[in-house]
DNA sequence: TTTTTTTGGTTTATATTATAAACTACTTTA
DNA sequence: TAAAGTAGTTTATAATATAAACCAAAAAAA
């Protein structure tokens, strides 16, 4: 009846992250860190677990002479996403 | 933009047995277990945490000399979870 | 009738996860 | 050139989830 549902999505911030991710082509991280209304410290912990996954894709480069770091969602991670939402359904659905 | 989970919630067992527990009057703490396919262990724990904070109400009572354990979802855990469906929506949209 | 198994759980130890604090490295401004 | 700001990462700790071990009583088996 309950499906398990992905512990690496079901997590308040990598959540979030994502819900942004698929809505838009990229986005880098201050502009992520402010979405989420997170800390840096813990949006680079949780970019790294879903880089690990393979859920997104990380570039890091420089721009005006700062570091830049860009997020994209994958293929796979939008098949996750989409996989999670799903199954979290059956969980909602208040009779 | 996101607001945020209730962790009491936002957890895999415990959202299940919730989502359980909405749709009928009262269950048993066997049913439960099987329905969610958790540990006794676990759902001991987990059935103890909605209990002090009010979520579910916890009778313990003995039947054809057995112990048995019987929940129910109080007003207050009912609000909860409608609120943590409500807030959880933000996330799930794909746009 | 005494041992073994089953029922219905709870407690506790450990593994996992989340998070904040501390740190790194570099840039800009005063 | 010292102080403050930007853009992060690393790490230590707190919180959480989970499985394993345990408990008490009843029922079944030997």
């Amino acid at each position: 009846m309950f499906k398990d549902l992905d512990p690496i999505l079901h997590s308040q911030l990598r959540l979030a992250v994502m819900s942004l991710l698929i809505g838009v082509k990229e986005a880098e991280f201050t502009f992520i860190k402010e979405s989420t209304n997170s800390t840096a410290g813990n949006l680079s912990v949780q970019i790294q677990k879903l880089k690990d996954v393979g859920y997104i894709d990380v570039n890091k480069k420089f721009k005006d002479n700062y570091p830049l770091t860009t997020c994209k969602i994958t293929k796979k991670g939008i098949d996750a996403f989409e996989l999670y939402v799903k199954n979290l359904q059956e969980y909602l659905n208040v009779k």
